[in-house]
DNA sequence: TGTATCAATGTAACCGATTACATTGTTTTT
DNA sequence: AAAAACAATGTAATCGGTTACATTGATACA
């Protein structure tokens, strides 16, 4: 284990018979030094394999130019399209991530929001787990100024900025699609309303059916982890129902996919019988027949954006109270497995 | 902007009354300070709410528990997977991760190298680019003895550890099975044979014919990026062939998807006149009707065994060069997609 | 009782940058 | 030609830990 000594500017600064300070602007391109000087500088830095040493800059200045990330799953296809986002962005500002995942714990948020702290992060980018109920984990963040931004699982707090879509106008269309299809027993699969994503979406559904006088029905809300497996599940307690409902809205659409499998097994037609609208437009909705109507959610948009947003509040361009929630565009994407006017006449 | 200013250990040393190599030594459990000290000390950081300054140490110790990780993609589900899978281990184990995602080019590759240089990181994952061919932007880190692992998309090289599935053996089951089902025109799609992972799965398909006296065709292989859209592609050209193939084994499941459900919408029965197998065991593959016949790919212990690997030699357990190449486990799942003779008396 | 041993703590150099303030030499102004 | 202004560079303190080596005081041993 050999180890090469690193190149500081101290050796640069001797070998060139000028001062670290000089050295310390050249690197950093100050206009104070003169052409000739940095020309110099630069030259030697190269030939002798000089790497800058953030961690000295970070020690002194007290920054990190680091953004923490949570994320309640790595390996969903939405949140991965976020991530991808997020880090182009930050890539292209010269900012390094820190990324954990909370496994949709609260306990592992906690402690992964701890890791962040003691990192000093100079920001954080945050989608809450399904159970997270009490974010006081978060007030080390505020308290330090350390701006906060949450996005997708949100929660309303007064100093941060929030980036989502607008889940309950979403839900809305989705259902009152739904009702246009000629559907009355409208099945809502979601996830513990705790979240403002499921909040949200479960109001929109309870609008669309409260704006056409339908009247809604707790039995038609089936609560679950909204897994691909909790789908099948829910396909089984589904054909329980008498009469069977006409329509399913699931909140995403693994969940949707996945019970849509199993009733196709126990012989139901979709959309025929039941037609389905899910949420997300992750790829599957392609790939399951008939294809899946969904929300269409601009994934990798809202990395970039909640990104961006973080980074101009480090660097002062806004200030953190100025904005508090960015809403992105999200639509209805139609396709066969809501179609129930199209597909009878087929 | 007030900036509280933050608690150090020269802070609580002054509160007690001790030296700072005290306060330091009992923050980090050294037995050499009593119990009865280490107790105010910790009592205190907690009460004053000291953090620990990373940056510090690492000025000092030269070391900064970062890891690099450079993957192709971000989201792919097989690559958030492995990050979960490397995640979870580093966390354990106190080391921070640097992720960012080469979008399959050779240049933003080696840019990204050159961050996580410049970051210092003690050791890094990588997996390659379709496009990289010269791999000496990672020479840097072998000059300066930074452990290097390779997992999925490897490179043999000399120095560095790889972590990875037989491909070729794997690839060789998969077609051999597709001959047992009968097929002989067996149709390869693949993407251009620069990273082991195709070049293998391409030797161990012509192994597989060979092995049956079936004379390889270059008509019959197929290269392309692999993306769902490129199976459309490519369907389009099969459908071109004549005899039509009677099986296609594409090296990934996504390009499997696409280019099925582009044969399907051309009337073409599944197996019955072409039988499938794709590649990862992508969660797409269970959707996808008929079934995916696919290889499973342990991507969650890929990333587990090669964080694991690095950190062992970051924590001088085995020295880089004791481990050459670790081999996980793979197997051939077989669904509908591939079982012609099943399904032809169904 | 004198000395060796040891536990507990202290001193101070060091890691490699940044930057306020000081200094030097040159040009411009009057 | 002296004073003012300015461009270029230097000096030295600072960020918050780690740790080799030194010191102190108590106990054990002969």
């Amino acid at each position: 284990m050999t180890k090469p000594k690193e190149v500081t500017i101290y050796d640069l600064a001797r070998k060139l018979n000028v001062s670290i300070a000089t050295v310390s602007r050249a690197l950093k391109d100050d206009p104070v030094v003169s052409k000739k000087t940095k020309k110099k500088i630069f030259d030697l830095a190269e030939e002798m394999g000089y790497r800058y040493n953030h961690f000295a800059r970070n020690l002194r200045e007290q920054r990190t130019y680091t953004i923490g990330v949570i994320v309640p799953r790595l390996n969903s296809y939405f949140m991965s399209t976020v991530i991808a986002g997020i880090e182009s962005v930050a890539n292209n500002e010269g900012y390094t991530l820190i990324i954990s995942q909370s496994s949709e714990t609260a306990g592992k948020e906690i402690t992964n929001a701890k890791t962040m702290f003691n990192n000093r992060v100079d920001g954080m980018l945050v989608s809450l787990a399904y159970d997270t109920d009490d974010i006081s984990h978060f007030d080390q963040f505020i308290k330090k100024n350390i701006p906060l931004i949450f996005f997708d699982r949100v929660n309303d707090h007064p100093e941060c900025t929030s980036v989502q879509i607008d889940n309950r106008k979403s839900a809305y269309e989705a259902t009152t699609h739904l009702i246009a299809q000629g559907c009355r027993r409208i099945v809502h699969i979601t996830a513990t309303p705790k979240r403002n994503v499921y909040i949200d979406r479960l109001a929109g559904y309870k609008q669309a059916l409260a704006d056409h006088q339908i009247p809604f029905e707790e039995k038609y809300l089936l609560i679950n982890n909204l897994s691909q497996e909790a789908g099948v599940q829910a396909a089984a307690e589904i054909l329980q129902m008498n009469p069977l409902p006409d329509a399913i809205f699931a909140a995403n659409d693994n969940c949707a996919v996945g019970c849509m499998i199993a009733l196709k097994k126990a012989g139901i037609r979709i959309p025929a019988d039941i037609a389905f609208v899910g949420f997300n437009n992750d790829p599957v909705s392609t790939v399951i027949e008939p294809n899946l109507t969904t929300i269409n959610y601009p994934g990798y948009k809202m990395g970039e954006m909640a990104a961006a947003s973080l980074i101009n509040h480090l660097n002062g361009v806004n200030s953190i109270d100025a904005t508090n929630t960015i809403l992105l565009r999200s639509e209805l994407i139609i396709r066969a497995s809501s179609q129930k006017i199209i597909s009878d006449s087929e």
